[in-house]
DNA sequence: CTGATTGTTCGAATAATTTCGAACCAATCC
DNA sequence: GGATTGGTTCGAAATTATTCGAACAATCAG
């Protein structure tokens, strides 16, 4: 049973890019599950986009952009999937970043 | 004399939009003209590209997306053009935004 | 006025992203 | 086992961004 079950890859702290970043951040949908994960961890079928009908292949995608630029986490629960915010590698390694983005992304 | 010169326009500092924002910033080329920037404002022929032998027009291109996301302002200056960038907009509309992304690309 | 310097704009080619259905996989429930 | 749920991956189509030459405009030097 020592089958190795695939994780998803996620880039480590220091492998971030912070073009990659930004470039992830830029695209309102994928900034408004990042908002949403700032609240804290939250299964992906809990997290919700603002166009409810939206396939679940462009959901998995805006979810593969943000892991691959090091921004969330995600990882198998159940038969779902937990996603979180990686705000602690995302502070040290661009301090004060993600925090000015959410407190922006607040507004209006 | 009344004619009047045809400026190139600027969003207001109300119009500028987080993810616009962003976008601009999350090219690596943009990135460090942003950076040269920051020091002072720069007569367009002195703000110098990574690629030295990029086209005019490209580097025109690479302002204008920049110009238009709100990040720099783009005003002739006797024959060439005068590139600030228009931090106390930015700082006003985002907070600690433009900050977090100068300090972070300043390490490497 | 002529010519050289600086940049913008346009249009077309290329490259990169996004979107979405279909196929697939793993875990759960009965 | 078989059906259901929740999500990834692949591939193709559509959209969007980038690149760059050519044409144009404005300023300055002589």
């Amino acid at each position: 049973m020592a089958t190795e079950i695939p994780e998803l890859s996620h880039p480590d702290r220091s492998d971030l890019r912070l073009t990659d970043v930004l470039f992830a951040l830029s695209d309102p949908e994928r900034l408004a599950i990042v908002r949403q994960l700032a609240g804290g961890p939250l299964e992906m079928a809990q997290c919700h986009l603002s166009d409810p009908s939206m396939p679940k292949s462009t959901k998995s995608h805006l979810m593969k952009v943000l892991r691959e630029a090091g921004i969330i986490r995600n990882e198998p629960l159940g038969r779902g999937r937990r996603l979180s915010l990686r705000r602690d590698d995302l502070e040290a390694r661009f301090p004060g970043l993600i925090g000015s983005v959410l407190s922006a992304s607040a507004e209006t």
